[in-house]
DNA sequence: CTGAAAGCGCTTACAG
DNA sequence: CTGAAAGCGCTTACAG
């Protein structure tokens, strides 16, 4: 017969042992699933804690012990929809482990930058952290992370190197689909938006247009590519540029559908149907993309799977980090599949040109 | 003269007392920023902390103290701008106060919704819990939040109640002003897109938008008003509704960004130019507002301030949860301004009609 | 102004 | 399969 000993506060685990009639090593290994608990042993204990509510502390757990339960997200642009999709998903991987997810938020240019994430990893000890572009690719995050001897996972970083776990997406498969669903429209005339150089993004989404292009032995014409910033604004710099050329292309792919959505602007600017008249697609699948007439085709990005995947990496490592079953996940490279998404601003090239 | 005793890990307290020749204690004063302590001798320690890279651990000051150094951000939509700026300003308040912030993002009609909160609460003990709409309305958040005695803060909350604090704008002078600002550019016929019956800011938006046309002696045709649900297409459908009858408005006003969007779509799909056919007016400023042709005049909402001041307030009843200067903070009700933002969506009445 | 002692609530390492 | 002891790194309450 249990009774409650103490109503008020909550209690610990020392109370829980005490209803119990166990130790609290007892009540411990109950709590951490470990084995080599009596099965009666374990479920009387289990009552125990529900009636009593017991929750264990996190941050007595993670003083006495070698994990934290804690993940780290860096980011950097705050209204990026890529990285709204990473914090769903991890955030849910998180609580189905028993972990919570703290986010910072820090300037890709910041001169502290490295003591900001030095401050973040020696105060909270987190038992992985997770980076966004463009923070992959920062020296000094990068440095301070490896100096705190933290576990870290790129998500899209530019290229995959020995010793840093990432998961990714196929960005030159899916600019290729995308060209050849373009292509299997009848479009032979396609323009292209690039990205900045400074991206690694960019080049791979060119390279997929390109192969595609010369898969289906159609010509890149200089004249329909240009180079833009991933923001709306040069998509709409571009288009005008491109439209106004006296062969026009009858589709456009934007690297990003930021600029997709300038070519659109473009050509309701210039009169033209879309995409009686031009077909558009972006890459991205944005919330912007489904708030246009006509919406964007475009390409989802698995955004929260390949966050779930990162934390699940992190959580891996942590808890076998001294178990005899060494589990490396520093050389593991995911990719992951994205999706194209076909919508109203694709069709046949139109009879009108 | 110090010398570095242990060069490897990270050092405690400890190691900092001994180095520097004096009690845990009084380091302790030190990083706590306690009075009490001499000039020469906090002096002192600040070397020795800055030379050996001393950081107190958060997990030691947590179990130890009165305080956990973490604010939790619950939110419900993650794709919502709205809470990306609120996310953004919380996390950059909590970095210049040694805060972290953990985030859980939740789904509004969970059945273990309330043992979620109680789950985040009891493990983390977080000094204070921001909540964002729809949560902040969500009966088995507030009451897990209550038993759990954490303190937290509403971020535009549907109405204010003695005994929560609460940070918000003000949505019917926003709505006020936007009106005025279409019936000074010499619109008398305006439409308006409600957002759903059950969010709190469709009554308070349409309130100020009647009051603005009371005031300017102009009537509200029950044939231009629709009721929407905040999301793109039922913009689209209302706009299509409104501008299919035989007069139609110079201008529409939607209670948010995303339905104006459809507003747009469908003056598109119907030929319409905008503005000179048809002014549009949104609410929020969300990134898509300036991503499309042309971009939207809109009323941007001052999501971070309002964070910083709700992380604000709970990082003071925290500090002073057993001091003798009590801070009550509990019936707090800030109103933050709004800001108009006018761009090329919105014009004078063009002669076309 | 400074410090010695106790304790927060867990896990670890060990013993049986 | 179970438990007693020690300790994680700080703050609190107290003493001087």
């Amino acid at each position: 017969m249990e009774m409650n000993i103490k109503a008020s506060a909550s209690p610990t685990i020392t109370d829980v042992a005490r209803v119990a009639g166990v130790s609290i090593k007892t009540v411990s290994r109950v709590m951490n699933k470990e084995p080599g608990v009596h099965t009666e042993t374990r479920e009387h204990v289990l009552r125990v804690v529900t009636q009593m509510k017991y929750r264990p502390k996190l941050s007595a757990r993670s003083l006495a012990g070698a994990r934290s339960f804690l993940i780290g997200l860096l980011y950097y642009d705050p209204s990026a929809a890529f990285v709204s999709g990473v914090q769903q998903g991890a955030t849910l991987r998180c609580r189905e482990a028993g972990y919570h997810l703290v986010v910072e938020s820090v300037k890709d240019d910041a001169p502290d930058l490295g003591q900001q994430v030095d401050q973040m990893t020696s105060a909270l000890r987190p038992d992985g952290m997770i980076l966004t572009p463009p923070l992959c690719e920062n020296p000094h995050v990068l440095q301070a992370l490896r100096e705190s001897e933290t576990p870290f996972v790129l998500i899209s970083p530019e290229r995959d190197s020995d010793g840093i776990p990432s998961v990714r997406m196929d960005d030159v498969l899916a600019a290729e689909q995308m060209t050849a669903h373009l292509i299997s429209l009848g479009h032979k005339k396609i323009g292209f938006i690039k990205g900045p150089a400074d991206q690694a993004a960019s080049a791979l989404r060119y390279k997929g247009f390109s192969r595609a292009m010369k898969a289906h032995a159609l010509p890149v014409e200089k004249d329909f590519v240009y180079t833009g910033d991933f923001k709306f604004h040069s998509g709409l710099e571009g288009a005008n540029k491109i439209l106004s050329r006296r062969t026009r292309p009858t589709a456009i792919f934007a690297s990003n559908d930021d600029m997709a959505l300038g070519i659109l602007a473009s050509a309701q600017s210039l009169g033209l149907a879309v995409p009686d008249d031009l077909s558009i697609a972006g890459f991205d699948d944005s919330p912007a993309a489904s708030l246009v007439w006509p919406q964007l085709t475009t390409i989802r990005q698995p955004t929260a799977a390949m966050a779930r995947l990162a934390v699940e990496m992190l959580i891996t490592s942590a808890k076998t980090a001294d178990d005899e079953v060494q589990v490396d996940v520093s050389s593991t490279h995911m990719v992951l599949a994205h999706e194209l998404v076909i919508r109203l601003s694709t069709g046949k090239p139109g009879k009108r040109l």
